[in-house]
RNA sequence: GCUGCUGUAGCUCAGUGGUAGAGCACUUCAUUGGUAAUGAAGAGGUCGCGGGUUCAAAUCCCGCCAGCAGCUCCA
């Protein structure tokens, strides 16, 4: 029916020739493929036939929810611009970013590029080049003997890009068969195109798309031509493996981005801006936050006081919210006998990331890469019983992996690290109320620091997993009912699940916009099983624990990290290393600022040294420089009547309050936890 | 680990074969100042480390270390 329709056709491409469709917008990001030349009067007549007739097939594919779609008035399926009226008469032609979506103009203008690139490079090889989260990249293979393309390169190739964009604008596309496509690439001496095309499966349609005398193998869609008005850049130059496989040959990858309009663009830029400003690397640098040392080591963080302070503070909220939901704390030790890690499997699955053995008395020791163990041989000290369970173990557990050197960063992606680990032992029947404690402790934290969340349920993977099929089931039903239990919504992560068991991923959305994976509940069946844990039930057999492997932040240096950028450095009250600047305005002042500091101080507030003999001027700078959030100015006036100018972080304005008022506001703000000042 | 790039004062950076510079920060002195750049002077560097080429190396070459952007991997 779809086929028979006189002028319409919805969104699938491939019940039109390419060359002979043109893009018709509908609500939202749908498009209708029509046939070129089509009129509106005739797509409107094709969408009331589909109503009448049709309507299993809209539904299908306009991917609407609502089973009634089909009756929906006309208007409603088109452009919410373009009522019947207006274009049954006149039909505004619709704006070129209603037509294509933002990634269509992106893959466009990737191709555009790659051309350009072939114009400047000649016998340059062609990898793929698709349209990503924030724009597009291609990725090239240039000729043995050519100079390898640097930045300044970028701009000419921009020129030719929009030399090519005028000069050839118009975009076509033709249906290959599978030999001819292959010949015809091999032909051009493109290896890599012949791989892509081996890759294709049978039976799809093989398609090129091309503009002027330059092709590419390529699925699409594309824009119909590349003289519409777009503003894009090209970015970076990098270095990326033939199909992501290390084994393969590296080409050189073109990053770049493409909007619609300048403007847009440019507020890209000014967000990738921000992105740098609030780079961990950076802050950490000038609020004097922490440092990595050659001498050290790559990958090892160290932590200056005024992070430490930070840090010292989340420990302390972590600990009180812990030994509020029944953990105890536990310590294990950060190097132990090679043998701890041959029975928990790791030497087997995860020795290259361990740390060489160092040798003690003739015995190979290693540096623990996770804290599972330990806790394990704390449970193994002694026969457990039903009564006990569950037990909820915690440790603040440091862990040395050997990360390669080419993925550390800063404090994000490090060698030694702390994990805000703790382990649950529980019966089968304890899981889900246990993992809904969890699940309500990570909730409660992440909003603490003003983080939204989304959480994924990551199910059995499909090959190599070890447990029953129930026990499988079981636990998974368990993660899910908890979640349910607190009304949390779960995104599903099919297959994303760990060998050993189910388990739910959170990730957490920044400031600005950007995700970033902490959190975590995973169930075990593997490290029972190798330890051989028992427990006696009630009928005096024994039975194997369920054991909860959970991190709420993840590890401190990430999390730590992450909040550096999420804060932009700006810390709330409980966090900020130093809470208050106390500013004389003249030295005789200092006694005056000295005892309100020692007063803040006797409660536990992290005040500016005292006598830090410098101007009022210099200790403002300062002070706004560590990002403190009060500044307390005091001169004659607030001398004499207990007062204090309070300045806040941001702002040059200033209130004259009672010194007491301000202690109170800022007890207030450090008990709340509150995220503003 | 791989590809490309980088390493000069605490920080940001200039200096491409002839024996090291700026701004900010730091120190001292002067300035006694009502909300972030007062003035003057001073101090600070075996130019990442090691080797090579050269009459001469921060500069050219090689190796190592460390960092940056990606790739792959990950808390």
């Amino acid at each position: 029916m779809a086929v028979g329709l006189p002028g319409a056709l919805p969104q699938n491409p491939k019940f039109l020739s390419p060359r002979s469709r043109v893009p018709f917008p509908l609500r939202g990001s749908q498009i209708l493929w029509v046939f070129r030349g089509a009129t509106t009067a005739v797509i409107l007549c094709a969408l009331y036939c589909s109503e009448t007739n049709g309507r299993g097939f809209f539904r299908a594919h306009l991917g609407a929810r609502e089973p009634r779609v089909g009756l929906l008035p006309v208007r409603d399926l088109l452009h919410p611009e373009n009522s019947i009226n207006k274009m049954s008469k006149t039909a505004p032609a619709p704006q070129v970013d209603e037509l294509f979506p933002l990634s269509t103009l992106r893959h466009s203008v990737a191709h555009l590029m790659a051309s350009a690139v072939g114009n400047l490079y000649p016998g340059v090889k062609y990898g793929f080049g698709p349209s990503i989260e924030h724009g597009f990249y291609y990725d090239f293979d240039f000729p043995e003997g050519t100079a390898p393309i640097e930045k300044k390169d970028l701009k000419r190739i921009e020129k030719e890009m929009r030399r090519l964009a005028k000069k050839t604008p118009e975009m076509t596309v033709e249906k290959l068969s599978r030999d001819e496509a292959c010949a015809r690439l091999a032909g051009a001496d493109q290896d890599l195109k012949v791989e892509a095309v081996e890759l294709i499966p049978e039976g799809e349609e093989i398609t090129f798309w091309s503009h002027g005398d330059w092709y590419d193998l390529c699925e699409g869609p594309h824009m119909d031509r590349l003289d519409h008005d777009f503003a894009f850049k090209l970015q970076t130059i990098a270095g990326a493996y033939w199909r992501g496989d290390e084994n393969n040959r590296m080409l050189q990858r073109i990053y770049g981005t493409a909007f619609w309009t300048k403007e847009e663009l440019d507020a890209h830029m000014a967000w990738l801006e921000e992105v740098k400003k609030r780079d961990h690397r950076r802050i950490g640098t000038e609020m004097d936050l922490f440092s990595n040392h050659a001498e050290a080591g790559s990958g090892f963080v160290f932590w200056h006081p005024n992070l430490a302070n930070v840090r010292l503070e989340i420990e302390r909220f972590w600990w009180d919210e812990h030994t509020k939901r029944g953990y105890d704390p536990v310590y294990t030790p950060h190097v132990s006998k090679e043998e701890l890690f041959a029975v928990s499997g790791h030497l087997e699955n995860y020795e290259d990331m361990m740390y060489a053995p160092m040798t003690i008395d003739e015995q190979p020791y290693r540096a623990k890469p996770m804290n599972c163990p330990g806790h394990i041989l704390i449970y193994q000290n002694r026969g457990r019983s039903y009564r006990e369970l569950p037990l909820r173990w915690a440790e603040l557990g440091t862990v040395y992996r050997y990360e390669r050197s080419g993925v550390l960063h800063g404090m994000l992606r490090v060698r030694g690290f702390t994990q805000d680990d703790a382990h649950v032992f529980c019966t089968p029947d304890q899981l889900e109320k246990e993992i809904a404690s969890v699940l309500e402790l990570i909730d409660f934290m992440l909003k603490t620091f003003g983080f939204e969340y989304t959480a994924y349920l990551a199910t059995r993977p499909a090959d190599k997993t070890i447990g029953d099929d129930a026990v499988w089931e079981q636990a998974t039903e368990a993660l899910a009912a908890a979640a349910k239990r607190l009304d949390m919504p779960l995104e599903m992560d099919e297959g994303g699940g760990a060998f050993y068991g189910p388990k739910i991923d959170f990730k957490v959305r920044d400031a600005i916009g950007r995700e970033w994976q902490n959190s975590t509940v995973q169930c075990d069946f593997n490290l029972p099983n190798r330890f051989d844990l028992t427990y006696t039930g009630e009928d005096g057999q024994p039975h194997r624990p369920i054991l909860v492997h959970r991190a709420v932040l993840g590890s401190l240096e990430r999390f730590v990290g992450g909040l550096i950028e999420h804060f932009a450095g700006r810390f709330p009250v409980w966090l900020a290393p130093t809470q208050v600047a106390l500013i004389p305005i003249q030295e005789e002042h200092e006694s005056y600022c000295n005892e309100l500091s020692d007063l803040l101080r006797a409660e536990g507030f992290r005040v500016t040294n005292k006598d830090a003999s410098s101007h009022m001027n210099k200790r403002i700078k300062e002070a706004q420089k560590a990002q403190v959030p009060y500044m307390l100015i005091a001169g004659e006036r607030e001398a004499a009547d207990r007062t204090v100018a309070l300045r806040r972080r941001g702002t040059r304005e200033q209130d004259v309050v009672s010194f007491e008022d301000f202690a109170k506001m800022l007890r207030s703000k450090r008990a709340s936890r509150a995220l503003e000042i």
